[in-house]
DNA sequence: CCCTAAAATGATAACGTTATCAAGGTTGAC
DNA sequence: GTCAACCTTGATAACGTTATCATTTTAGGG
């Protein structure tokens, strides 16, 4: 039993060189080999079996041929369908991927650094931990943010327009005649609340109104959906028995809004008559809910496959890369949960 | 500039050979190195900034501790608890993890275990596309199935009892008084509607009943979830405009589960005091409907880490290997959807 | 038919690690 | 002091491919 079967076992074979056989059957497209050859290898091939050996190749190419995904957590509705997006366009452009989970944390995710380093990855698309990620630690791994975080704005990033999304939404309720919109955030762990609160409170004021109190709740976002949406049902449970009630509650992803769209169905709070409710992302859940959750919608396929399409371009041209910022559209899709006031 | 450090400028620095050095850095637990000697290598591989070339250890080593995952689709919610078990696991045994979607496309498939081959993975974990799957291609790529299909008896297989968990829902629905009981599957993508169907008229059999017609509906399962479920309540619509209608309905999964639920809330059928609906799998949408959606619930994180231990046992035990078929219990959880007849 | 340029093929040196075996050191019992 | 047994360390050959450069063959114009 023994050895492998290798390239020049195929060399031996059919009568050519080892260097002869390396074009026809690794070589890339611009080939130079007569067609006659190329029978003669590819038949030997055959014959005894070859099999590439793709260690060898990456070892001396030094390259694999494979991008990681670094994110917090595959199994927050949010991700798959990005990374889909990404596999599915690296498959076509013949990478596979790697995906890795940091759970929300900066450790993790350092650690997922080193290893892309470590195993020679071609590139590496990240949704950052937090806003303060460290990304010295690629060293000249090249790499694509997942954000469209100003903190980020050194960065080559993908991301979707969010607060064209949220004042989207704002404004559509105000449309409808809402005037007392609550705004629900995710805690510490998603990169920003900060911001949203921010566009909330200038959305008030430009409306030339004034916030009432009690108008914002921060749910602590947890690792898991379910867990997530425990806590935000916790939240929502005290929110919503205060007098007067909102018309309206923006949330800022759509677990939060589903939260909301639950306690208010088991209080007896009609939806959308008397609260109407808004979230974010467009996960199937809310697809499934009752009323379906109105939502804004991110095209997270899209997104992932952007990514992907611009990691590649960086990686194929190493020399004087431009750093790029793709920003999507978000765009309200309407299901049931939001009507007049 | 110019070269990378290797292991050879750390010997260089510290006047060691090449061998020690490589046996300090890179060893396995085994060492035989004087503490002092280690201390050496350590002081100089920091010295000269040495970063271990994962490519070169693996090609001489011939193993990449990469397992890969084949599955339909990760968008699919049944999969990404499933996936993050098999991570968590072979994380902590110091594998990675690149994870295949074939898109329940056969051809796809064999693609995947061809590229497994090429690329030397260690080990495969496998959600075979559909019940003919070859696994040839594989060679000699260790692999265990995600199943539980009598179909794969020949293969190591880690599984939840579905079975035992159809009939935990039936009897239980029997038990509240249920007797117009219907059957939900998948179309021919599932690679089991057949032992249900076969279950579900032993069943009614087995209880002395006669089984009504029209009591089992087939859906179109497609790749996304949203179409899936789009595909499942166009069946409904019809199913449930029939007359009598059933009292309680079984769903293979929870995607057809809500669906029904969907459209059972539309045509302003109480559920459950008009139907009861049971779903199988427990995914996060089944938490936020409403009324949430009992069902069947399989733990896909166990199920996941306990084929990832699985696999590496195998991997590590190449000798004498005795095939493995794991069967892990479901259990009814109920939510809101069930109820007495 | 010769000569030149281009095309096709050949020979061979890396790539950086691990594994094998040999050599050198140390320990402790007699 | 000797010898064996063991513990450390050293020298070096793979691993299978790709890349580089050298060599041979072919094509085409004069």
């Amino acid at each position: 039993m023994g050895r492998r079967t290798t390239i020049i076992d195929v060399a031996k074979e059919c009568g050519l060189s080892q260097a002869t056989v390396a074009r026809v059957l690794n070589g890339q497209k611009d080939i130079q080999v007569k067609e006659k050859t190329r029978e003669r290898v590819l038949k030997a091939a055959q014959k005894v079996g070859y099999r590439r050996n793709a260690l060898a190749a990456n070892f001396r190419r030094q390259q694999t041929n494979t991008i990681a995904i670094s994110i917090a957590d595959i199994t927050n509705p949010f991700f798959p369908e990005l990374i889909k997006g990404i596999q599915d366009k690296m498959r076509d452009c013949g990478y596979s991927v790697i995906q890795l989970n940091n759970e929300w944390n900066p450790d993790i995710e350092q650690e997922h650094f080193q290893y892309m380093v470590q195993t020679c990855v071609d590139g590496a698309i990240i949704s950052p931990s937090h806003p303060m990620t460290n990304f010295d630690t690629l060293e000249t791994v090249p790499f694509i943010l997942l954000t469209n975080s100003d903190l980020f704005s050194n960065y080559d990033t993908v991301g979707n327009d969010s607060k064209a999304g949220m004042r989207i939404a704002l404004e559509h309720l105000y449309g409808l005649g809402h005037r007392r919109i609550a705004l629900l955030v995710g805690g510490s762990m998603s990169s920003g609340s900060s911001w949203r609160r921010d566009l909330f409170c200038e959305f008030y004021r430009e409306k030339g109104m004034s916030l009432p109190a009690n108008m914002q709740v921060a749910c602590d976002f947890s690792v898991s959906s379910t867990a997530s949406f425990a806590q935000a049902r916790k939240s929502m449970e005290n929110f919503l028995s205060q007098n007067p009630l909102p018309t309206a509650v923006f949330a800022s992803n759509d677990i939060l809004g589903l939260a909301t769209l639950q306690v208010a169905n088991e209080k007896g709070i009609q939806v959308p008559e008397q609260l109407s409710i808004v979230g974010m992302d467009g996960i199937f859940s809310g697809e499934v809910s009752s009323p379906p959750l109105t939502t804004v919608k991110k095209n997270r396929a899209e997104i992932g496959r952007m990514a992907a399409q611009t990691l590649i371009d960086k990686i194929k041209k190493p020399q004087g890369w431009q750093t790029k910022r793709l920003v999507l559209p978000c765009k309200l899709l309407e299901r049931g949960s939001m009507g007049p006031a």
